[in-house]
RNA sequence: GGACCUGUGGCGGAAUUGGCAGACGCAGCGGACUUAAAAUCCGCGGUCCCUCGGGACAUGUGGGUUCGAGUCCCACCGGGUCCA
């Protein structure tokens, strides 16, 4: 061991050194405040310089650190920041952590620690790990969403939100204040829920506030959720699974329940719109697109009795196919059935399914189940009475909640009509046999005509315009867009996230608390257990002495109330989406005291030149956005994960055009250019049942896997990473065995960074190789002395020029898999050559962005004292990329037949000279007849010959 | 069931977007240096045939378009993601 040490040169770059050395510069740009960017305004801040806007999804600091999975994102976001530095951009690039959270609560829970001591301690490991990778983050802007300090901000926003209403008019949120002043001043009526007109003059104090409640963006709804007692909390869906708590198998109960709700559905069209103007991938865009789920139709009235059920149809030209209804078993229709009757059938089937989630119920969608409420409707367009039943393939929160089942053109509806013997009609021209299978396409109706319209002949386009004329000019239906999207669940019954800033009376009246007494702070509880019960009680509700306060306390305007009146304070709290969805904003300004952000930082880092005019219309904003000239998103580039596609990345856009329709903000997206990093996979072993082996299981004996237990093959398989597989790789230990810089450029040498791809401990020493090799290139490793040559050498100055042209090239298109391969290959060619100064230089330049711990290294040994971050990225002569002669393959009918050397821009004539007269060709030709000549100059010549 | 993505050596992956398939790295093989090993440097690596010049077949499978297809079109098979 020893001698193997000491035989080693002592200046080699090994593990050792690389250590060593990223320590030291770690230190250093700390010291030196290498990375800490100004804002507009303050000492040395080159305003006139182009900003770039380069973020990561910051994470959520877990106990258990960085997996590697993390930092490949990172890494990636890194190379770019450095990269437009060096192009001489102001850089953005912060980081922080996003911090409230059930998994800090329920470790609280089982041990009494505070949430904030476990948060704070995840956070110092964090930042230590992200540190040491050495990412060019200003620290100095470093957040978190559980800080006073920024969370005062969130519900500063939320207040924003609680205070506006959608103007339809002007498709944009406006102060509700605005909607008072037209109420008052009889501009506008108010509407109820059926869309009819009130009179605001007639209606009393108590009235006019609770219709200016319904109006809010933020607002009190009722909202059916799934409550599991013992556990004392809300379930989302997937949690759900038969009625049951995922965790622990305790029953869950579906329960209305009143909450705080966001109008994000009012935001659909929008949201939806501009979708079609960022710089996204495709498949998250249409995700979103899909999640908003916009469909045209119409809303359609059937009589029942002396009332009528409505439904949301996107095929209103079905209409006369019509032979029976279904509604949710959560339909008010099915309560009044129940409570006029007894039908324990009924009962049974309704009680159960309405413990059942959403997702559970549309997962067996092929055997339907269902009951007759021996009630009849008349269908309009036929005037026949028709059967309604109850089913829960109908979601109580999808349209009406009822449908009009059209069991000739609508798969679901013929499984349900077959299975209990429904009549099925064919009212649509295509398929074969409706009665044998639904024909779900378009085609010209038939059997569709009553005494006042016929839509026979017609096509499907054409019959649904007919028809929802004659329902709307019949008082029937109307024509209407139907979203999937649902209003926004904003409370949550937890204690580790952000508390509503409003309070409550003695009568249930909701008030805000004013902006000068925010923060609402978290108040400090000793028992966190939830409370087991069957009413939803929020941990919150145990801080007696914070809940029961008065007006005056809480911050309530003595304008809106009497300060000694008595309140209850709102014991709900924020979901975990909250403090993401602003926090791309808050680091543009993180001390700011007056605002959520510094209008002048916010102008500068938001608002950026599109590289070319755009031809494209959005919603007006304020006069400083130009949509034809400016990127319609602020930040520049948004690196993290697809499984962020849709709630948070939707959930941050709806923030952020409720504070560009107030003025808050200068753009209408928050996020220009999206990527997403592939995932960091790992392998495992497959037995040929299926079943997974961990990898430390298995051995590998000439190159066939064997389960060590039973000598058995297995295949080697590609798979997540995880603790039951034992294939989770820790980033301390690689950095460790191979410095952080090797570790960068592995990650980034995996292949494309939107890719996945397994992790290979075993590959990594290829790049740590490479950089041996740099290193080596330069550098004496017996003494270190700096080796270089007095003369570059002529081809390696080309392959360099080459390599600045190709690198600079593949950053921008964030292909780094192959801008690593082209700085190899030039390490390769200038090996036994050496490097110039002036070539070391510039190679030094390449690597910076890469492994900057090494780069900077370089840039020190070299004589300089300022960092290499700050360096301008180095500028290849075009000349030098183009060699004079080329070498250019000659095919007969497609197969290279031989090759011929040409000066390089030598022209088709030239080319198809000397391809002729190339010994092996024209031997080759001997007999045939050439037809024809394809010469592409500079790249091949195919002779067309028989 | 539908939509989208994807399939290239033993492995990770390249391929200027229709123009020399397999860059670069790992693993493997050979050579140099060494008492030896490690490290390093140089070289060889798709398969099959061969008279050692070369030839045939090769990018999941089968068709098609084209002078030319990994790339475009159609069908099928496998993997993934999302929606139902």
């Amino acid at each position: 061991m020893t001698d193997q040490n000491s035989d080693r040169p002592s200046h080699r770059y090994d593990a050792g050194v690389a250590n060593a050395l990223e320590s030291h510069w770690q230190d250093w740009w700390d010291e030196q405040g290498t990375y800490v960017v100004g804002n507009p305004g303050d000492p040395g801040f080159d305003e006139s310089l182009p900003k770039y806007y380069c973020l990561d999804m910051f994470p959520y600091p877990s106990g258990t650190g960085l997996h590697v999975g993390h930092p490949e994102g990172y890494i990636g976001s890194d190379i770019i920041s450095r990269f437009k530095r060096m192009s001489g951009f102001n850089v953005l690039h912060p980081m922080g952590f996003d911090a409230f959270g059930l998994p800090a609560e329920q470790y609280a829970v089982q041990t009494g620690v505070h949430p904030r001591d476990t948060t704070v301690k995840a956070i110092n490991t964090f930042r230590r790990q992200l540190k040491g990778f050495g990412f060019s983050y200003d620290w100095s802007r470093e957040l978190s969403t559980t800080d006073e300090d920024y969370y005062r901000w969130t519900q500063w926003i939320w207040l924003r939100a609680y205070e506006s209403y959608f103007d339809p008019a002007s498709r944009k949120a406006a102060p509700i204040s605005h909607l008072l002043a037209q109420l008052e001043a009889e501009v506008v009526r108010p509407l109820d829920a059926d869309g009819q007109t009130m009179d605001w003059s007639a209606m009393d104090e108590a009235e006019r506030c609770a219709y200016l409640d319904t109006r809010r963006l933020a607002y009190l709804g009722e909202q059916t959720v799934n409550w599991c007692p013992r556990l004392g909390t809300v379930l989302a869906n997937e949690e759900v699974i038969d009625g049951r708590s995922e965790r622990g198998g305790f029953p869950v109960l579906r329960k209305p329940l009143r909450q705080w709700m966001f109008r994000i559905t009012e935001y659909a069209d929008r949201l939806l719109e501009d979708l079609d103007v960022v710089d996204w991938p495709e498949s998250t865009r249409t995700m979103q697109r899909e999640w908003i789920g916009r469909s045209e139709g119409a809303t359609i009235r059937f009589p029942v009795g002396e009332d009528h059920l409505e439904v949301f149809t996107t095929r209103p030209d079905t209409i006369f196919g019509a032979t029976y209804m279904v509604v949710a078993p959560e339909h008010p229709l099915v309560d009044t059935v129940l409570a006029s009757g007894n039908d324990p059938a009924l009962l049974e089937y309704v009680t159960a399914s309405r413990n059942r989630s959403d997702v559970d119920r549309m997962a067996d969608s092929k055997e339907k189940t269902g009951v007759s409420l021996g009630v009849e409707a008349i269908n309009p367009a036929t005037g026949r009475s028709i059967p309604v039943w109850t089913a829960d393939y109908v979601l109580a929160g999808y349209g009406t909640g009822a449908i009009m089942a059209v069991p000739g053109h609508d798969q679901r509806d013929h499984d349900f009509a077959r299975a209990f013997d429904l009549p099925i009609v064919s009212v649509v021209e295509g398929g074969e046999n409706v009665r044998e299978e639904a024909w779900c396409g378009a085609g010209n109706a038939v059997n569709s005509a009553n005494d006042e319209m016929s839509l026979d002949g017609l096509d499907t386009e054409t019959a649904k315009n007919v028809v929802i004329d004659w329902l709307e000019s019949g008082g029937h239906g109307r024509r209407h867009v139907n979203y999937k999207l649902r209003d926004w669940l904003f409370s949550r019954q937890r204690y580790w996230g952000e508390p509503f800033p409003i309070v409550y009376d003695e009568n249930g009246r909701h008030y805000p608390v004013s902006d000068s007494a925010l923060p609402v702070v978290l108040p400090e509880l000793d028992d966190y257990e939830p409370v087991e019960s069957e009413e939803p009680t929020p941990p919150l509700g145990k801080a007696l002495s914070w809940v029961n306060t008065t007006a005056g306390e809480a911050g309530v305007d003595s304008a809106l109330l009497d300060p000694s009146t008595p309140v209850r304070r709102e014991t709900n709290t924020m979901p975990g989406w909250a403090g993401s969805c602003w926090y791309f904003l808050r680091y543009c300004s993180p001390a700011c005291e007056e605002r959520f952000i510094d209008s002048k930082a916010e102008k500068y880092w938001l608002l950026g030149r599109r590289a070319e005019p755009a031809d494209i219309s959005l919603a007006d904003g304020e006069e400083s956005f130009d949509a034809r000239n400016m990127n319609v998103g602020g930040v520049d580039l948004y690196i993290g994960g697809a499984e962020h596609a849709v709630l948070h990345l939707l959930y941050a856009r709806f923030w952020h055009k409720i504070l560009f329709d107030l003025g808050e903000v200068s753009t209408p997206e928050p996020m220009n250019k999206l990527f997403h990093q592939g995932m960091i996979t790992s392998f495992a072993y497959k037995r040929p049942d299926g079943s997974l082996v961990a990898v430390d299981a298995v051995d590998e004996v000439d190159g066939v896997h064997l389960e060590r237990e039973t000598g058995e093959p297995v295949e080697r398989i590609v798979a997540k990473m995880s603790k039951s597989l034992r294939n989770v790789v820790n980033p301390d230990d690689v950095v460790a065995e191979y410095g952080a810089d090797t570790m960068r450029l592995y990650e980034m040498y995996m292949g494309p960074l939107e890719a996945s791809a397994p992790w290979n401990t075993r590959d990594i020493v290829g790049v740590h190789r490479f950089l041996q090799r740099a290193w080596r290139l330069v550098i004496e490793e017996e003494n270190g002395a700096l080796r270089l040559l007095e003369e570059g050498d002529d081809a390696v100055e080309r392959s360099l020029h080459r390599t600045i042209h190709k690198v600079g090239e593949d950053i921008e298109k964030l292909a780094f898999n192959t801008a690593i391969a082209a700085m190899i290959e030039f390490v390769n060619q200038a090996t036994g050559v050496g490097l110039s100064r002036s070539q070391f230089e510039k190679f030094t330049l390449l690597l910076a962005p890469f492994v900057p711990h090494l780069a900077e290294e370089f840039w020190h040994r070299l004589g300089n004292r300022t960092s290499v971050a700050h360096q301008s990225w180095p500028v290849f002569d075009p000349s030098l990329l183009v060699d004079d002669h080329v070498e250019i393959p000659v095919q007969i009918l497609g197969k290279v037949r031989s090759r011929i050397t040409v000066a390089a821009d030598a022209d088709q004539q030239t080319l198809e000279e000397a391809a002729l007269a190339d010994e092996r060709i024209s031997e080759l030709l001997e007999g045939l007849t050439v037809r024809k000549m394809v010469v592409v100059p500079g790249r091949l010549v195919n002779i067309v010959a028989n």
